[in-house]
DNA sequence: CTTCATTTGTTCGTATGTATC
DNA sequence: CGATACATACGAACAAATGAA
């Protein structure tokens, strides 16, 4: 075949790691919103002036990144870019650490603690005086499961993510619902269950809450403590427990 | 050649998006650790029994999220797995955000205060009467750039994560690196630069280092807030200044 | 230094499943 | 139901980079 076509592809030689970065481009440039649709593969293919196979792949990279999304057969949009990447590497390395899984979900817990402490006076201030029924909704129902042996992973995720809502900084809610889902997901794998301690978990939340409403910061800031202490006990226990003390107040 | 016909793979209703999912299995199987190869493309094509455009796009996805890395000509080998792909995402993010980059950077700050104040008693147990050449020689490299009117964007970088390396949670470390990252890509696209805040920032690292060094964690707390008071002033100043109080101590 | 095999990078063509109208 | 548009998947070929003989 005529392997000597297309004269014009001077600057195919500058595109060693680029047609991701091109996408990302032209969603700057028109101005593309989250759920705004991304032009079909063939028109990115003229526009681009590459392949359909590279327009795929670099699709499929922005798709892991959260930062489009593809929906068969209709199209492909821009995505809501949340943390889940995030979420899936650290998980994944945590996993991966084979032998120090502890280690790698008490790196998780100890700053799921100190995010909640940093993040204390934001909340109290956003909390303070007021009741939100959704909360306190959220701590009966863990309270409920917990009487019951059962755990309460949605409640909890949902609990921590409302009540970091209020404080208007949507990364640092979405930082804290992502080290969650890490720490969620790499929990069972240990295989450790305390049924014993899911009851003063729940507790712990509604300790939060009311403090959080009480506008009492000392008082939550231990609540944040304790709410973490059944964890960080067994990560020490069963671990080599080393730095772990966060006796901040 | 001893092709077993895979009888129930199903042909292709299960592989929607699990080719990534699978190396990643294959990965875990084989216990490879970041750094060891990756099988080839062709062999993995084999071994998973999809075409290689497919194993091409499941392995561009892993590298962007740095679970695997590429090498032209050479091979795949796992990643190191840092947290570029969330720089990257947020930096995007804070980017797309349009008239909300402001805000975008703004939560970054706060991020970076909150975290680095979370730490501080992890960090101060860590420095607490020894002594760091690498810290005290980047904070006189620092003091010298902003006495010249340059900034010092890689010595900061290198002082903060030298700081946070002790306290043994790689985790944090990368976060705090990671937001770093955001907080420099964002920053330029904003215009505002302070020649004489400089100084302050270089004078601020010093109290930073002197107060953990000299375990004064009321000292550090102080220096910390102080290192951030140019940039959150900036920021509410500019913006709408919502918010941003942390007056912790 | 050159040659060569290996491996990834890019492209084309084609067929198929799926959603929308 | 059919028609159209789109994403999904496959396979073959060639280009470019790397490393070793």
């Amino acid at each position: 075949m005529d392997s000597t076509r297309d004269p014009d592809i001077g600057e195919s030689r500058m595109r060693r790691s680029t047609t991701a970065e091109e996408i990302k481009r032209l969603i700057l440039k028109n101005g593309l919103r989250p759920g705004d649709a991304i032009p079909t593969e063939p028109e990115l293919c003229e526009k681009l002036g590459v392949s359909r196979s590279s327009v795929r792949e670099a699709i499929r990279a922005l798709a892991t990144l959260d930062i489009v999304e593809v929906r068969h057969g209709h199209g492909t949009v821009v995505g809501e870019m949340r943390l889940k990447p995030l979420v899936e590497t650290l998980v994944f390395r945590g996993v991966l650490s084979a032998g120090d899984e502890l280690a790698a979900l008490r790196e998780v817990v100890e700053l799921r603690l100190a995010l909640d402490l940093a993040l204390a006076d934001q909340v109290i201030e956003q909390h303070r005086g007021k009741s939100s029924p959704v909360l306190a909704n959220l701590v009966q129902q863990m309270l409920t499961h917990a009487e019951a042996g059962r755990s309460f992973l949605a409640e909890d995720r949902r609990f921590h993510t409302e009540l970091l809502a209020p404080i208007g900084n949507q990364l640092a809610g979405q930082l804290v619902a992502a080290f969650w889902d890490i720490h969620s997901a790499v929990l069972p794998r240990l295989g450790l269950a305390l049924p014993a301690d899911i009851l003063l978990t729940a507790k712990a939340h509604g300790d939060i809450l009311a403090a959080a409403e009480s506008g009492d910061t000392q008082a939550y800031r231990a609540a944040i403590i304790a709410h973490y202490e059944p964890l960080l006990r067994m990560l020490s226990s069963t671990g080599k427990g080393h730095g772990a003390e966060q006796t901040q107040a």
